[in-house]
DNA sequence: GCCGTTTTCGGCCCGACTGTTTTCAGTCG
């Protein structure tokens, strides 16, 4: 059988390897940097891959030339990649996961590898327990704890639990393939990817047809399947190759779809709860259904039929966690206006080619209306993120004329000038205020030193938000999932700050971030603090990042109209001005 | 490996921090 083709995000993904294997090679670190530019620009390009692959055009795409386009070439009709293959076979495979350990880069891990033939982050873990890796020139003791430390945060999360957004399109691709299987009734997902955890473990899907057989047998057969790990007669089992992913399915009749539904969509301490009160109303609530206690059997059509039989109010999955959702739906006083993905009006905090993007304006503006919005924020890096490509202050001038540009090319449509500025360590914004007052949006991140203790970054962050012109603050707590640790800063006084003074708490979207996360969110709505969903796009497929903010805010019983970015574009810019003139 | 061009090769983004050094290499953002 022939491979798979590949699509952009596979490509993509075996170009970041071989830039990795590169790099333990010792090679040129223009070269290695040109197959992660070729990786972005695969990511970013608006064009169908096959076609220009075809007509033999991936060269016009900047980042992409010859030697490039005959890898990718190669790749999209074989599947395969001599280079890639060399590659792989020069080098142990657990290398590549030792890379992803914080700390370590291709010169430490290949000393680690010659000198001491460490080629897992196992082999790595004992070494440093058996106090071998101090020995090793260019490290000691300090760094020998440093990658312990490493090792325990990856192995925590890593592995086991994935990002909800990492997951989220193989679960979809999978739906919608059951959804046409033969005779099926309705379809979901359940578990955690239903109740949008920021991470989750193995998918659960939930299926209804009068005979599961040929649906078990879709799921089986699907691309991107590994190993049918088990199936029988209403479940099936599978691994999928991407990300090493289990994914359980069930079948049933469609009378008890509801009742299951709700039962695999959890989550534990919900359930538990719920199946108290409907013992306290002589109700036996279980997978199976909702009993009588003589037995018989109560037929639920809805998840909305079981909570209105418990008299409550019905909650929709991405509160079920047992944190005072069902007190509140016994009293009435659920939101009834939470959050929908449809309320969301504009696209907030965006990077072009200007800084780090690998969009034009024009591209992420005409992508944005495309998926709905009405209009975008154009929030580039400032100069403190060199790196990023952050814009000196009189670049600024020279972006709004192609945003004015832009927007009278796009009708309908309304990029909004805005700066996503540095936090400076001292709190100082990274632009004068005379620059940042002629922004519409101004959000405040910090980038740069994450190390500070509790103390200095409260004052940090406190300090920055007492320049009136900052609008929002990115990113608050800096977090990667899987990756970095939250920096430390006391959350319950900067909330209170922004509460006073009127600053804007982002909930940014990036699965990576989720951040403000969802209980982060919940104490900022208890408090009055305002909220935007962001994106925070670095290219036009990220403006689906919404979806996740969205849930977070969800999650965090954030209403419609705590969510600024619900507003039209002038009532957006005018309500931040007016909560920071307060 | 890409790009621009001086069409054949040199430049490509860099500053700060950390832990290791004793003057700096490696990593990170």
């Amino acid at each position: 059988m022939s491979p798979p083709p590949l699509d952009k995000a596979a490509v993509a993904r075996i170009l970041r390897e071989i830039s990795l294997l590169l790099q333990l090679k010792g090679e040129n670190a223009f070269k290695v940097r040109a197959y992660d530019t070729g990786a972005d620009r695969l990511l970013g390009m608006t064009q169908e891959l096959g076609a220009l692959v075809r007509e033999g055009r991936l060269t016009e795409l900047p980042g992409i030339g010859q030697g490039l386009a005959d890898k990718i070439a190669e790749l999209v009709t074989t599947g395969k990649l001599g280079l890639y293959e060399e590659l792989k076979a020069a080098f142990p495979p657990g290398l590549l996961e030792m890379l992803q350990l914080p700390e370590l880069g291709p010169k430490k891990v290949m000393a680690l590898w010659n000198e001491l033939k460490v080629g897992s982050v196992a082999d790595l873990e004992k070494a440093c327990r058996e106090g071998r890796v101090r020995a090793l020139k260019g490290f000691g003791a300090r760094s020998e704890a440093k990658i312990l430390e490493g090792i325990a945060l990856h192995q925590r999360v890593h592995g086991k639990r994935k990002r909800l957004g990492d997951v989220l399109p193989t679960v979809e691709g999978l739906l919608e393939r059951l959804k046409a299987a033969p005779g099926v009734v309705r379809v979901s997902p359940a578990g955690s990817v239903r109740r949008r955890a920021e991470t989750v473990g193995d998918v659960d899907l939930l299926a209804s047809a009068p005979e599961a057989g040929p649906v078990l047998d879709v799921l089986a057969t699907a691309p991107g399947v590994a190993v049918v790990l088990g199936k029988g007669e209403s479940k099936c089992s599978v691994r999928m190759t991407e990300g090493d992913l289990q994914v359980d399915l069930r079948v049933l009749p469609d009378e008890d779809f509801a009742t299951a539904l709700h039962h695999f969509t959890g989550s534990k301490a919900h359930h538990v709860r719920l199946r108290g009160l409907g013992q306290d109303k002589g109700y036996k609530i279980s997978e199976w259904g909702v009993h009588r206690a003589d037995g018989t059997k109560l037929l639920i059509r809805e998840e909305a039929d079981l909570y209105k039989l418990l008299g409550m109010q019905d909650i929709p999955p991405e509160l079920r966690e047992d944190s005072g959702e069902i007190e509140a739906a016994l009293e009435g006083r659920l939101p009834e206006d939470l959050l929908t993905l449809e309320d969301v009006r504009g696209a907030v905090h965006s990077h072009s080619t200007w800084s780090d993007g690998r969009n034009s304006l024009e591209e992420m503006a005409r992508a944005a209306q495309a998926l709905g919005f009405q209009y975008l924020t154009v929030t580039e890096h400032s100069q403190a993120a060199v790196y990023a490509g952050g814009l000196k202050e009189e670049e600024l001038e020279r972006q709004w004329e192609e945003i004015d540009r832009v927007n009278e090319a796009v009708p309908g449509f309304r990029l909004l000038k805005g700066i996503e500025v540095d936090i400076l360590e001292t709190g100082a914004l990274d632009y004068r205020d005379s620059v940042l007052e002629r922004l519409e949006v101004v959000i405040g991140s910090v980038h740069i030193r994450h190390g500070m203790d509790e103390e200095q970054m409260t004052r940090r962050l406190l300090s920055a938000m007492d320049n009136p012109c900052l609008n929002i603050i990115g990113h608050p707590t800096g977090r990667l999932i899987h990756e970095r640790e939250p920096y430390p800063f006391r959350m319950e006084e900067v909330l209170d700050r922004a509460a006073e003074r009127g600053v804007v708490m982002e909930v940014n979207g990036s699965p990576a971030r989720l951040d403000l996360k969802a209980e982060h969110v919940r104490q900022a709505v208890q408090r009055g603090v305002k909220l935007v969903v962001s994106v925070d796009a670095h290219k036009i497929s990220d403006l689906h990042h919404v979806a996740f903010a969205v849930a977070t805010a969800r999650k965090g019983w954030a209403r419609k109209g705590e969510v600024l970015n619900t507003l039209p574009a002038d009532p957006f810019i005018a309500k931040l001005k007016a909560l920071r003139a307060r």
